[in-house]
DNA sequence: GTTTATCTTGACACATGTGTCAACTTGTTT
DNA sequence: AAACAAGTTGACACATGTGTCAAGATAAAC
């Protein structure tokens, strides 16, 4: 996907238009968090950013423009979160766990807006599926598979373990509201999310047979 | 939340009105998985549907009283998947487990846009957050609790392994597309929903410390 | 301080979506 | 087969959303 801007894109330059942007990137992803890509609407973007919806245009060409904008600065973040080698198992996958967990918590917004798009079929991210993220996968596969020939884990699919991490630390940023009756607050405090990190380290590493 | 069906509303009776309805039910679903709730139209519901908009109009008041009809359904179903006391914990929370995986798969739909309802902040889930909902959940956290108390488990909190079970299961029907492109297949098999449902029961039992 | 690029905005033409109604057709009941 | 209930439909009035433009305001560069 790429980043496309309004057709009179000035070749640099630009503080007026930085900050217009962000204002403009700041009220889409909201709206787009609470009426979904089709639902949202430039009307509304432009009402919640404070500023003409002409104004709007002037930066973006449409709404695809930025969208594709906030789910590209997202994606990047996503990728950087990765597993490194070269540690013990039990290392690796704390650290990924706490990481996922935190991230839950830090960019709510940034996690929903991505599980937004898988639930509505992904259409604007098969490029990225077949590319960056299967190559991360590959990479990721071959170190769990490691692991597991060299005795240091259980038999198990590497696929489902980063499936299940993902699930059980993505839930707690997609599924808020759910987690929060269940518990009984308004919000999770850092805390909880501390115990939530410790508590699924502890389920999974032992879960797969990994000492610490 | 209310099932607001057409002023007009007759007695009983209906063998077309159950017909269209079905119709009507099967064509907004999709349309709501495509769109979410914003993004859907009466218009393209009708077109999918494949009778005239004033039609749908005449079973259903507009597109929250669909929407609603469909809600109430799934929240119907949710609801079934009991976890049974009086037994083992291995036992218990495995056929637990295999439940909500073999739900993913027949009902992906169903699981995506509850998901869906959650992300976009649960505007039309408060009531049921706060009572069926609710009341399952302490029945379930107090069973739990016996169990770690009975020393038949790991000490840990009953509401976190619930999350993590919800998230692993949920995830495979959620993130579909994401799953697919990681597993380099078109859609999963039988086989695959079979193996991911031991999988996660392996790790999430022996995770919590609970003899087979 | 004048010029030039950047930014702002109301207004217009067009597209999509909504809810209702009255006239009509089809089922159901007796 | 007559009578009434249920279902169907095109058309209308209205609401919301889109993309572009031309004229004017503001900032930047010289």
């Amino acid at each position: 996907m790429t980043i496309e801007k309004h057709s009179k894109q000035p070749p640099s330059s630009g503080r007026v238009r930085k900050k217009n942007q962000s204002l403009i990137l700041k009220a889409a992803e909201q709206d787009f968090l609470e009426h979904g890509f089709k639902g949202a609407s430039i009307k509304s973007i432009a009402e919640r950013a404070g500023i003409p919806r002409a104004n709007v245009h002037y930066y973006y060409k449409n709404k695809e423009a930025i969208y594709a904008d906030i789910l590209s600065k997202i994606l990047a973040l996503w990728d950087s979160s990765i597993i490194v080698c070269d540690e013990e198992p039990a290392k690796v996958l704390g650290d990924y766990i706490y990481a996922k967990v935190m991230y839950s918590k830090t960019n709510p917004e940034a996690s929903r807006l991505f599980a937004s798009e898988f639930i509505h079929g992904a259409p604007r991210l098969q490029a990225y599926l077949k590319t960056d993220f299967k190559t991360w996968i590959d990479e990721v596969k071959a170190i769990i598979q490691g692991w597991i020939e060299q005795g240091k884990m259980d038999a198990i699919d590497p696929l489902y373990l980063l499936f299940t991490i993902w699930g059980a630390t993505q839930h707690y940023a997609d599924f808020c509201p759910q987690v929060t009756a269940a518990m009984a607050k308004d919000k999770l405090t850092d805390h909880d999310f501390e115990q939530v990190a410790q508590t699924l380290t502890q389920i999974i590493l032992k879960g797969c047979g990994i000492k610490k």
